[in-house]
DNA sequence: ATGCCTCAGCTCCTGAGA
C-alpha cells in the first residue's frame, strides 16, 4: 500500500492539483491509499468532501480559518480519529490521527518557529515536547505507526542546500534537531533515508529567487515509520513534479510504499 | 535588504510562511 504527505498551502487553490496528482499516482502504478494534507487554510465547512469522495477517498479534516489546517484522506475507512495532541491545548489545527487498517496514521503540521529566540520558537519547542510525550503513549498502544507531515525541521546538512549560510537559522538549529532526534529515539525511522536518494533531495523550495530551478531547497517534510513497519517498507521518495505546476505549492509530496500484503496475510502460510 | 513570492482577508495593505 502507498501513503503520502503533502503541504498544499491552501486547499482552495490546490484542490485540482491534489486530484491530478492522486490520479497520476494511480495511472503510473499503485494508487495512494492514504494522503495526509497540511496547510488547508480553510474551515471544515469549506472542505471539499464530495470532490474527494468522487475520487474514491474518505476524509477526516481539522480545518481552521486562514492558517494551518490538516486532513487525512483514505481509500478505506478510518476510525478513532483524534485532533491535535491530547492534553496539549492549542488554538491551531496541526495534527489529525486515525486508525486505518492495522496502522495508526498521524498527519502533522509542525510549527514554523519563525526565528530562534522568538515566542513562536518557544511555542515550537513546547509543541515538540508535547508531541514526543504523546507519541510515546501512542506507540505503546499501536506499534504500527506512521508519523508524516511538514516537520519544519531538517535532520542534518544533507537536508539543506546551503548548510553554511543557513547554519543555526530556523529549521536548522541544534535545538530543533535534538527534538527531531528524540522522536527518532521513540523507535521511529526516517523512511526516505532507508532508500537510495537523488542528490539535493529536498521537499520545499522558497517561492522567491527561482529557488526551485536553482535547486535551493530544504528537506523538511518527512515520513517516519515505527520499528515494526521498517521491515515492510519497499520505497520512499519525494515527488518534485508538482512543484513544476503553474501555481505550485512550495512543498512537494513525500510517498511511502509498504508491503501491505504481508501485513494482511501475517500468520497465514504462503 | 525591515527585499525577493504566495496566500487569506475586516483585501489595494498586512501577517505569516520557511
Amino acid at each position: 500500500m502507498k501513503l503520502a504527505t503533502w503541504n498544499i498551502n491552501s486547499l482552495t487553490v490546490r484542490l485540482p492539483q491534489v486530484l491530478d496528482w492522486l490520479q497520476g499516482q494511480s495511472a503510473t502504478g499503485e494508487p495512494v491509499d492514504v494522503l495526509a494534507l497540511q496547510e488547508l487554510k480553510l474551515t471544515d465547512d469549506k472542505f471539499p468532501l464530495n470532490a474527494f469522495a468522487e475520487a474514491g477517498y474518505q476524509a477526516a479534516c481539522f480545518g481552521q480559518k486562514t492558517y494551518n489546517g490538516v486532513a487525512l484522506l483514505s481509500r478505506t475507512p478510518m476510525s478513532n480519529v483524534t485532533r491535535n495532541i491530547p492534553g496539549f491545548p492549542d488554538d491551531m489545527a496541526r495534527v489529525i490521527s486515525a486508525d486505518i487498517g492495522d496502522l495508526r496514521v498521524v498527519g502533522a503540521y509542525f510549527p514554523n518557529g519563525q526565528e530562534p529566540g522568538s515566542e513562536k520558537f518557544a511555542y515550537k519547542m513546547r509543541w515538540l515536547e508535547a508531541l514526543r510525550a504523546w507519541l510515546c503513549e501512542e506507540l505503546s498502544k499501536n506499534p504500527r505507526l506512521v508519523l508524516m507531515g511538514d516537520f519544519n525541521i531538517t535532520f542534518d546538512d544533507l537536508d539543506v542546500w546551503d548548510p553554511l549560510g543557513l547554519k543555526d537559522t530556523i529549521h536548522c538549529t541544534e535545538q530543533e534537531r535534538v527534538h527531531l532526534q528524540s522522536l527518532i529515539s521513540l523507535g521511529l525511522n526516517d523512511a526516505v533515508r532507508l532508500f537510495p536518494q537523488p542528490e539535493k533531495n529536498y521537499s520545499w523550495w522558497d517561492y522567491r529567487n527561482m529557488a526551485f530551478r536553482r535547486k535551493q531547497g530544504l528537506r523538511i517534510d518527512h515520513v517516519l515509520i515505527s520499528d515494526a513497519l521498517k521491515p515492510l517498507a519497499v520505497e520512499c521518495f519525494i515527488d518534485p513534479k508538482p512543484r513544476r505546476n503553474e501555481r505550485p505549492s512550495d512543498h512537494a509530496p513525500v510517498v511511502l510504499g509498504i508491503n501491505g500484503k504481508s501485513l494482511a496475510t501475517l500468520g497465514s502460510p504462503k
